[in-house]
DNA sequence: ATGAAAGCGCTAACAG
DNA sequence: CTGTTAGCGCTTTCAT
């Protein structure tokens, strides 16, 4: 099976009798050409199956109609739930995407945005690894005048457009919930300062603390990173302090599945000995025994105003502004923290 | 923000004074640069912030050292995880990797391939959607001499490069397993028949009925698409003729969650109502309950093993002959299918 | 309505 | 070691 040379336009206008270019107008609908010269050199290409070259298309035209991606992860319903909804949208408008995966790794995510640059993407969609700790990178895509969207994990400047949930308000709700269930100890396995969401959600937290005056005990603040091990890591640290908490927010759905595993390793029942509140879920989720209590992020809306943003941005170029949006979280009721289990026989024998 | 001009290969051999050809070798690391002249090119380069052009270059070296990928869903375990291997491999091999999702439909699948080969991708590796019958595109790839491997769900001609898992083998000892428990009234949440899996995930479970002389019934054999509603109506339909199996074999997990939401709507208690065992799993598997007895499939080996043998391909061109890997699968026990369970009280009434 | 000329940014083949 | 010449396949003026 040798590999054929590509049809090219030429190919076609060789046989149609014309000169490429007509061919190379009658092929994008353009109203120059006769509607009967259309049909035959629409004919002959169909014979000859030919595809339009991309690279060749983009060089020429300077624009390539097509996105880059980049995420930390895929294999996380959050994010896959995201590039679903991106995909869906980029398939209405026409548009192309290059999807990219840091893996939570700042070098691949750098190497990833070179390539991406030298495909010369029309725009950027990212979010963060939790690595991530150098912007400047950002700065001189931006600088360089590529349009620029961060989804959910983003660089902290509102130059940039940014679609994020309410992580802020988000954890404040669920720690007023478990507070108002009755809950006092409170902990919260947390993610990194160095990211808006770890930032927000613990700041939610703090905040609601504070507002009910609950102290916010060191040893039940555990900072670390996004997935499952670092909540199953967390979570044992945090109960290595020897007094364990009633209740903590997991900062997303894998860190809960993270604390899931580690208590049960420590023969601890949830939510009898530990309750648990996480940012996000999964499909399963309503099977998982007890099925998590979660903050519902719009993972669809996020994808598709992202990218909505993007392609805005790519068309108005110097006219855009840069766009914030914040979009709002709801507490879902399952089964977890639906009333104080954890703590009450603790608190029996003492009273 | 105005969209700066690109750096070129001519402005960098404007600064240093030398022609583009000798900027094109010396940031190649071709052997024919002086070292000092490498060196003075490297540094404007960075200076410059250049970055080659993607789609020239591989426009005049006719290749483009991208893969492109095409696979029915993402947010799904299954699919995330071999495409999170696909990745990996690409990575380290220095390739890109062009994702696209057909999201089960068909004709969306059919347009990603035409996309992907106006990109002039080098190789292409595909999983059908459920809905694919037409499979000619298919042969006019390999017809091209365009490398192409199936994974997974693939078509059946061995011209093709294919890597499966062992879903025959995988079936016929996951309903030993359910023999051997005690089981003996047994049912199948199918997959469609006019794909591979399906029709191998049901002739295992046929051929080891058989072998138990054990019979196939009709109304507990339904057929149908690979997701969580499809679970959740075969199942429903599989209950309203009347009598219910003890155990039903799930096509997959996502259809074995919808078999869960479908007994817990209609007052069925797993594993004491109906008994389960799927193909595949999800990190949250382990805190389902019950967690499902599950057959293994090896999906990093299936994306890395696919991924060598798409390179491979492009690599030998011509002189490459198609390669078949059928990958073990395992059973792995959890919660569901442990002893018998269901159907024992009638038992117990009968006798 | 059609086409000739030029060029997108790069690499390959060959010459000096 | 360095540079010249050609051309990848297409689109974009600008003539005709």
């Amino acid at each position: 099976m040798r590999k054929a040379r590509q049809v090219t336009l030429s190919d076609i206008a060789q046989v149609v009798n014309v000169s490429k270019v007509t061919v190379s107008k009658a092929l994008r609908g353009h109203p120059d050409i006769s509607s009967e010269t259309v049909a035959k050199i629409k004919k002959v290409a169909g014979e000859l199956g030919y595809y339009p070259n991309f690279m060749a298309r983009n060089l020429s035209s300077q624009r390539s109609n097509t996105i880059g991606v980049i995420v930390p992860k895929i294999a996380h319903s959050f994010f896959a739930s995201i590039i679903e909804s991106i995909y869906d949208a980029a398939f209405e408008n026409n548009y192309e995407i290059i999807l990219t995966v840091s893996q939570e790794n700042a070098d691949r995510e750098l190497r990833h945005i070179h390539s991406l640059l030298s495909m010369r993407v029309d725009g950027l969609m990212v979010s963060i690894s939790q690595q991530t700790i150098d912007f400047s990178i950002f700065k001189t895509v931006r600088e360089r005048g590529i349009p620029l969207t961060f989804m959910d994990r983003v660089v902290d400047d509102p130059q940039f457009n940014r679609v994020m949930v309410d992580d802020y308000g988000g954890s404040f709700s669920a720690i007023e919930h478990a507070i108002s269930v009755g809950y006092t100890k409170i902990g919260h396995v947390a993610g990194f300062q160095h990211i808006n969401i770890g930032r927000s959600r613990y700041k939610g937290f703090a905040e609601a603390m504070n507002k009910h005056n609950l102290p916010i005990r060191p040893e039940w603040t555990v900072f670390g990173g996004f997935g499952e091990n670092d909540g199953y890591l967390g979570f044992k640290k945090m109960c290595s302090s020897g007094e364990i908490p009633e209740f903590v927010l997991a900062v997303t759905y894998p860190v809960a599945l993270g604390i899931y595993r580690a208590a049960t390793e420590m023969g601890m029942k949830i939510p009898r000995d530990i309750d648990i509140i996480c940012f996000g879920t999964s499909a399963s989720n309503r099977f998982v025994s007890p099925s998590l209590t979660y903050i519902e992020q719009p993972t669809v809306e996020i994808g598709k105003r992202a990218f909505e943003i993007t392609l805005e941005n790519i068309r108005k170029g110097d006219q855009f502004e840069p766009k914030q949006i914040i979009l709002p979280t709801t507490l879902v009721l399952q089964d977890t923290c639906r009333k104080k289990t954890a703590g009450v026989r603790e608190n029996i024998a003492a009273g």
